[in-house]
DNA sequence: CTGAAAGCGCTAACAT
DNA sequence: ATGTTAGCGCTTTCAG
């Protein structure tokens, strides 16, 4: 292969507007103490030769990459795509991320990173070095992995700790999961539910407990009782099918389930089927990924729609902000909202 | 902002090793010319300093980028991820050439550009520019675009054509559109059908006419007809209502109907149920895109599995192995496979 | 087989 | 407000 080279450089710029490097330079980048005719001269050169910064070069010379860094779990995400069962999220985090990066110049990158593995900081210290990314996203659960956390703060990289409220460096973020169970257990209280159930996520998620507490906070606040009507599964179907089975078999079985997943709240669905339930007339039921799959189910599932996109949006945001001012250190939320389907509706009225 | 730089260095490993930077570079690299002894001790330097080289130094010196692009359409794939619908193409690209990618060091980025757009070439350009990826990977509708693969030809980076059998620069590549369309013609002449409907995608798309022949041909070789079997669509819901009426207003209407795209498929599903057809027993249905929505209609539906995800590896391994081997000029064939399900059945013997 | 020197395209730091 | 200088980390010449 021919070595290939940049075909148009800085160099031509600045020698086709007569001025020198530092200039053209200053005008790419924006930077004061340039007088707009100069400015419009080298533009004109600029836009005449059709000349794109080298973001290699960039970086070279220490100044930033224009790359930002998505990372999640790598057996959850192939998992997912092989799957092929309509998870979207990856897709969520690219149309939010791409586009807010696009406006900026910036590029977003996925990077799949192992947690069950030792070398997760070999890991992800390679990708940063090679990349040199100048801002890191990081996904559940690697939000609160302080191996990973540790590691960004001590290169100094601006990161995003989606689904993490704790302290430290990064800036915390949530996608609003304890207001989200408050909007599912409102819209069924609402509805007139008085015993509803929850189906919740593992504890190495803390979104897990947020949306249990914004659950038990609302039940509170009507004066219903929560006991025995918390189950815990691990996002996964089969922990869904046990948790549902654990509900509806109590002596006194809620009337509605929120479950903390599509597929938790699908295995609830075949559960109550198989009990010989409809839903809704006998059991509502709210789910809590609003992912393609969800709609499709008979019937369609209320769900809560976590704004995934939106979230990475304002993270990117955020990411390329922190170059001239620090990041936030108090939890940034961007919440969700519920979208009614049919697998909600008025408990029966028994008797 | 600190001004981060990288932590160590080529340097560092040569003077902990205690030889010159070009030895380094060389035992990175793979290169000859290396005692295995010395390349031992330099790699045991490597290893204990956690030496990554950078990328951005590596494109500088006129190297590779390490970096593979895939252009998208860029209307098509947001309007996608925008409605959630769960076509999931983008993921299984991203299985597909991250992985393969990942295996050689490489990495894949996604960039998507606006086809009705006259600037093309200066989007394009700008996206070559800034990143010198060491591969490009074009997805319809852009395979065919002069003006993209000009430009890129020009600029010398090896390129796959997805979706295209033309002549000229860059690997020309297929999911095997004939042979899948035969095997969906086969299926359903196996299980009895004689006229089989064939809902094509639109004429910009060479893979549209490739799909018609294989099933032309097949029915041909089985000799039934197949004038006024084929009606054209744009790949969306709303034409495949239009193509799926006139086909089944037909004095002799077809007992079965192959569409190619799931869209279309599930507009041939809406329009059946509208006239009172059961599918499969009064209409089977084959679909040609095996997103996961098509496993979630009432019935499931039988449908051809493009190999996206298997494509794309293999325009990644070519594109990174064109460092050294010329790209092939014949165009490469991944083949998909078909699924069947539940929307294809026996033909309903009438009297 | 190994090393030394030159330069890739750009920007930070320091002049002017 | 603009220009000059000195690298950034690496690979490519070209010498030994």
């Amino acid at each position: 292969m021919a070595r290939r080279r940049q075909s148009v450089t800085i160099k031509h710029v600045a020698a086709d507007a007569g001025v020198s490097l530092q200039t053209v330079s200053r005008v790419i980048n924006n930077e004061p103490n340039v007088r707009p005719a100069m400015k419009e001269r080298v533009q004109a050169s600029i836009d005449k030769l059709g000349y794109v910064p080298s973001i290699a070069a960039q970086r070279m010379s220490g100044s930033r990459s224009y790359l930002i860094l998505a990372i999640n779990d790598r057996d959850l995400t192939i998992a997912d795509w092989r799957a092929r069962e309509g998870r979207d999220w990856v897709d969520q985090m690219l149309l939010g991320g791409m586009l807010t990066c696009a406006e900026h110049g910036y590029r977003m990158m996925i990077e799949l990173v192992d947690t069950h593995n030792d070398h997760v900081e070999r890991e992800l210290g390679a990708a940063l070095a090679a990349l040199q990314p100048d801002g890191v996203i990081l996904t559940p659960p690697h939000s609160e992995n302080p191996l990973i956390t540790g590691l960004l703060a001590e290169r100094g990289i601006p990161f995003a700790r989606i689904g993490s409220k704790q302290e430290g460096p990064g800036v915390p973020m949530t996608m609003g999961d304890t207001h989200n169970a408050r909007l599912a257990t409102d819209h069924l209280i609402e509805l007139g539910h008085e015993r509803i159930g929850f189906i919740a996520g593992p504890q190495e998620f803390s979104l897990a407990d947020w949306r249990i507490e914004g659950w038990r906070q609302t039940m509170a606040d009507a004066g219903f009782v929560t006991d025995g009507l918390c189950e815990r599964g691990d996002f996964g179907f089969e922990s869904g099918m046990a948790a549902a089975n654990k509900l509806l078999h109590a002596a006194e079985p809620p009337t509605a389930i929120i479950a903390s997943s599509d597929q938790m709240a699908l295995a609830t669905l075949e559960v109550a089927r198989t009990r010989g339930l409809d839903v809704p007339r006998d059991l509502s039921l709210v789910s809590f990924d609003n992912s393609p799959i969800v709609r499709f189910t008979q019937p369609a599932l209320t769900a809560v729609d976590q704004p995934i996109s939106a979230t990475i949006s304002r993270a990117v945001e955020l990411l390329i902000a922190a170059r001239k001012k620090a990041l936030p250190t108090e939890p940034v939320s961007v919440v969700g909202e519920l979208v009614v389907r049919g697998s909600t509706a008025r408990p029966e009225t028994r008797g």
